[in-house]
DNA sequence: CCAATTGTTCAATAACTTTTGAACTAAGGA
DNA sequence: TCCTTAGTTCAAAAGTTATTGAACAATTGG
């Protein structure tokens, strides 16, 4: 690890919930979920916003608590903080990415192009 | 009913979440949980902030379709949109208010005062 | 070494949000 | 009617967040 991360009692549930009432941040962690396990680059997000604006909500996704960045060579892996949000905040992920799932108006990875398959 | 009020199908998860990611907006929202079914008026609130201020976050509230507010004489009865919140994002409500409730630095409605008996 | 790839940082700007005080409206009671 | 109570509206100021482009690292492959 890498980039400066709270720890698990240091996220704040305001913060957390401020920076998840982002359109953009909202499909990230929407995304992360449906591929949880699976460690993903930058990259993969560049459909939601230009590469400055990602790093911008990646990095406040990751000073809430919300993700994890791992430096790996000339790449930042990113995953969904999901025991310590689950620790921190019964049931509030689940539902949240839950209630994204429905939502059709909200902006999804992969949803402007042709899915590049695996 | 006076004021504008989305309808349940456009309540939406990022406005909700934004709104909610206010520390003040979530401790009036905490404490109508704590009440719920009881109709409270805006004075209940002014420990929180200066009434003007109140107006400007009850109304944030209400535009996102999170409380309902009835003109009744000169007061406003605001009650939690519980209803709505669970049918539009299941479980959401809950956990949000069960994360309040153990986070000590929020702020919270009669924290700065004696209680004041019903 | 050189070039490409991946992502960050910085400064500027644009766009919102929050907070304030003063002025206001509307209802209710004396 | 006049005063009080309850809350809103408005405009200004302050603060914060989002977006941009240009410049900068750091790693990797040729």
């Amino acid at each position: 690890m890498s980039l400066p991360h709270p720890t698990a009692d240091q996220i704040s549930l305001p913060i957390v919930l401020a920076v998840l009432g982002d359109p953009t941040r909202l499909a990230i962690v929407r995304y992360l979920a449906s591929k949880e396990g699976v460690p993903l680059n930058c990259s993969k997000f560049l459909d939601l916003a230009s590469k400055t604006n990602l790093s911008y909500h990646l990095a406040k996704l990751r000073e809430a608590g919300v993700t994890r960045s791992e430096a790996v060579g000339t790449s930042r892996l990113i995953t969904l903080r999901r025991d310590d949000l689950d620790k921190r905040f019964p049931g509030l992920l689940d539902s949240v990415i839950a209630a994204a799932e429905g939502d059709t108006a909200l902006p999804a990875v992969g949803t402007s192009e042709v899915e590049v398959s695996a």
